[in-house]
DNA sequence: ATACGTCCTGTACCATGGTACGGAATCAAG
DNA sequence: CTTGATTCCGTACCATGGTACAGGACGTAT
């Protein structure tokens, strides 16, 4: 049974952050002992959960939601959220590499130019 | 000579984004008409930069300075920046690929599932 | 038993990037 | 010359994802 300190340091973040979690019922109040929080197992793995789900880009609201499904085991909804992601991850990752490829230019200019003017403007401009 | 209705068209922002930036000093306050600001066409160039290097994931901060060390041709200052921010971006890229891999993971068990239990949380485990 | 660290609740504040609104002035068309 | 759209300025508000107190109550080691 972890503290609310432990439960942090064993997620990676801060205290504060577990109780702004629990603010938005992404983590549930746990059991109390003696007025203090108590955690187990399960909630690190939660806590886990999201922290990765962040990284995939899924908003708090849409965490939430794929924890209450698990709790429900709504296959579709979960699946439908999912592909939904993994468009949005495509569309991102293909914006980022555009991004590259202006920026890339810009340095490339940018060294060339010795002393004559840095294109910075116009490596964006195609 | 442009009202600011219309450089906001032209760059495909809202009016209030264009005095938004004023305040933080990626455009300039230009020429006046009566009381009503008047744009050319580096205004309009100025705010496709920003757009474009919003999208390379600069800062506002970031695209003020790249925009004043256009002003004052500083080379190596871009360079650097844009050096840093392509390796963010690269990291960037890694990261939501990294994600992609999980996801797919999830939908693929999700699918496989039939009936049984979603390993939403199982998911990314690894 | 006394001090230090951790916990509690509640509220306030932060950065980022805008968005909205009130109330006055001004511009363009009919 | 009136009407409707646009502009002006200033200030307030929004969402997202936290972060930071203040002011007490605990628990543990010395």
């Amino acid at each position: 049974m972890l503290t609310i300190g432990k439960l942090a340091q064993a997620g990676g973040v801060g205290v504060e952050t577990i109780r702004f979690y629990q603010r938005r019922g992404l983590l549930g109040m746990p059991a109390r002992d003696g007025g203090i929080r108590r955690y187990g197992n399960p909630d690190v793995r939660r806590l886990r959960f999201i922290r990765k789900a962040q990284q995939a880009g899924f908003t708090l609201e849409e965490i939430k939601e794929l924890l209450d499904l698990d709790t429900g085991h709504d296959h579709r909804r979960a699946q439908e959220m999912a592909q939904t992601r993994l468009a949005k991850l495509d569309e991102q990752i293909a914006d980022l590499q555009r991004a590259q490829q202006s920026l890339r230019k810009l340095a490339a200019e940018c060294a060339q130019g010795g002393s004559r003017t840095c294109p910075i403007l116009a490596a964006f401009e195609v």
